[in-house]
DNA sequence: AGCACGCCGACT
DNA sequence: GTCGGCGTGCTC
């Protein structure tokens, strides 16, 4: 017997061997085997009858049943011909890690009765959407009520183990995330494939843990991008969930308190009425316009009215900033000082006597005159959490304040957690609003948004919406949301001050019509590393212009890295297009030494 | 991905 | 005269 193996690298094609005689070897079972030099472990995709003269034997297997079904393998294949991957690095990012040998012994891993049937027509997948107030509560009521396993899937870890905690008071609920230790994890795996769990919640690498027919599969959040995140497998969760719940016939739950549009379309005329009925409790919404407004002062009076008040109450306030710091201009002829590498802007903060680039790091000696106009009237504009603090400060003196920051780690991070828990005023960017609770806020307000709308992605409106709804819903009802904002009647805002999601994405959905955007056309990007191939991108260029049903731009030159990238537009069928296109180009080394990358279907714009 | 081979620069 | 850079190619 021939068995073909797909290792976890970028390897094209799965690799024979010769499986010793009296081996048991099944698809869907991983084993080790040497290639080149080393043993690595690999998944057989197949096994087959053959001359095996040449071929190097099997080592060993890491299991001794497969770990996925025959139809999950063909779902695993699905997935590496979507996103233009290999199996071996799919699978790779859809398993739980092998165990180790010591460990092993125990654990039956993929019991011969539950599996899912084979769906004889699949009928395409709808999923039922929980949106507005109470989506999670109602969530846990569905799943306590269900007589079926349940397989919920979150984008973060973190996320997982609180949906553990609430699951916990339902039913047994085991981790398949790398949240819980390895071994643990292969249990749990194994523990939801023989039907002895119930409720199972995990990440990305839980999407195919078998299970009995009649599942539920659960997407929280599905709305999150970073349900997508880099590495295999390059595709969003809820594509994965799509997929397998169409061909398993498993019953599908998405929740999002603002649904992506590709959901709230796929979803049909019924969102509508599901958001109207969800409308809850709300705070009152307001958009201070800022337009006329002296650039000197980032609160505008109805923040700093709101502000004054809430602190009056004993109420906790959240003042939120974009990533950008803010940056010096000159009065007189508008030129921003930018780093010389990398072309964006330098930050500026009032404390430091150096401009800092936030990309390349570089510092540069604070200047007061103009390097264009050579004038002397150089200033901030837009609001660093730094600069809106000290705008607080000189208001509100007595109020405790903390500044929340990313990217903090460690003892910082703890010391920064009890910070904001004990501030009056928080100031931060997004990632701050996840230390608020639910309607737990007096007041919210966004500094300046107008940003979040002028960044090159066609979701920019999608992405502020989500922000500032999920701001909304963590202030409580007698509470204020205020946005500042110079373009106030943006369909983003008014959606937020109305509480209503259908108009949004009515228009949203036109918008995306109109220009052929998702969910009507799909897209990817193609970047090429110029530095190591520089010709490469004219001819990846040339080659999607062969194909009559892509669209293809012009290669764009990324000017702070070594790459351009090549968006292209297509059909359904988007991906097969680009592997006929692309194909001996993709089967070339270069290909595969990441000097051509493509991402279907990409979430995150980088710029 | 890892690892070998292979051809050009600064050094025990 | 070697050590070592990473460009190119291969792995059943």
């Amino acid at each position: 017997m021939i068995a073909e193996v797909s290792f976890d690298a970028p390897l094209p094609h799965p690799y024979a061997y010769l499986v010793p005689a009296g081996w048991k070897i099944s698809p869907g079972q991983r084993v080790r085997a040497p290639l080149g030099r080393a043993a690595r472990a690999g998944v057989v995709v197949a096994v087959r009858e053959g001359e095996p003269e040449g071929l190097k034997r099997l080592l060993d297997v890491l299991e001794d049943e497969p770990i996925v079904t025959p139809a999950q393998l063909d779902l695993i294949r699905w997935i590496a011909a979507e996103t233009l991957s290999s199996v071996g690095s799919t699978s790779a990012a859809l398993l739980p890690p092998p165990m180790r040998s010591d460990e092993r012994g125990t654990v039956d891993v993929l019991p011969a009765s539950p599996r899912a049937p084979a769906a004889t027509t699949p009928r395409d997948a709808r999923p039922e959407i929980l949106v507005g107030a109470g989506r999670e509560r109602r969530l846990l009521e569905m799943i306590a009520g269900a007589d079926h396993p349940t397989l919920v899937i979150t984008a973060g870890i973190d996320v997982a183990g609180r949906w553990a905690g609430r699951l916990e008071k339902i039913g047994h609920t085991v981790r398949l995330d790398s949240g819980v230790p390895d071994d643990l994890r292969a249990r749990s795996w194994s523990a939801v494939a023989r039907g002895t769990a119930r409720i199972a919640v995990g990440t990305r690498s839980a999407l195919l843990t078998p299970l009995p027919s009649q599942a539920i599969i659960v997407l929280v959040d599905e709305q999150e991008a970073a349900h997508k995140p880099p590495g295999p497998p390059r595709m969003h969760s809820r594509d994965v969930v799509l997929e397998r719940g169409r061909r398993e016939q498993a019953r599908l739950i998405f929740t999002a308190a603002t649904p992506s549009v590709e959901t709230w379309w796929r979803a049909g005329p019924g969102i509508t009425a599901a958001a109207a009925a969800g409308r809850g409790a709300w705070p009152t919404v307001s958009v201070a316009d800022t337009r006329g407004i002296l650039r000197r002062e980032p609160l505008t009076p109805p923040v700093s009215r709101a502000l004054r008040e809430t602190l009056a109450a004993g109420r906790r306030a959240f003042l939120a900033v974009g990533r950008l710091a803010s940056a010096l201009a000159c009065d007189e002829c508008g030129a921003i000082l930018r780093c010389a590498e990398c072309a964006i802007a330098l930050a500026y903060s009032r404390a430091a006597t150096t401009l800092g680039c936030r990309l390349c790091g570089a510092s540069v000696p604070l200047t007061d005159t103009c390097p264009e106009c050579q004038g002397r009237r150089l200033s901030p504009f837009g609001w660093g959490a730094e600069r809106v603090e000290h705008a607080v400060r000189r208001r509100f003196p007595r109020a405790v304040i903390a500044r929340y920051e990313p990217d903090t780690r460690g003892a910082r991070a703890d010391a920064q957690r009890a910070a904001t828990r004990s501030a009056d005023v928080v100031i931060g960017t997004r990632g701050a609003l996840k230390l608020f609770g639910p309607a737990s806020l007096g007041l919210a307000a966004f500094i300046s948004p107008d940003q979040l709308l002028r960044v090159p992605d066609f979701r920019a409106a999608e992405r502020a919406l989500e922000l500032l709804w999920s701001a909304a819903e963590r202030v409580r009802s007698d509470g204020n949301l205020i946005i500042q904002s110079q373009t106030p009647s943006h369909s983003a805002f008014e959606a937020v001050v109305q509480q209503d999601l259908d108009t949004f994405y009515r228009q949203e959905l036109k918008f995306r019509a109109e220009l052929g955007y998702p969910p009507f056309r799909r897209m990817a990007v193609i970047t090429v590393d110029v530095r190591r191939s520089p010709r490469t991108a004219d001819d990846v260029a040339a080659a999607l212009r062969g194909s009559s049903d892509l669209v293809a731009y012009p290669p764009r030159a990324d000017r702070r890295t070594t790459v351009k990238r090549i968006v292209v537009k297509g059909r359904a069928d988007l991906p097969a297009l680009l592997t006929t296109a692309l194909g001996d180009l993709l089967a070339a080394t270069r290909a595969r030494r990441g000097i051509i990358d493509v991402e279907v279907d990409p979430v995150e714009w980088q710029f």
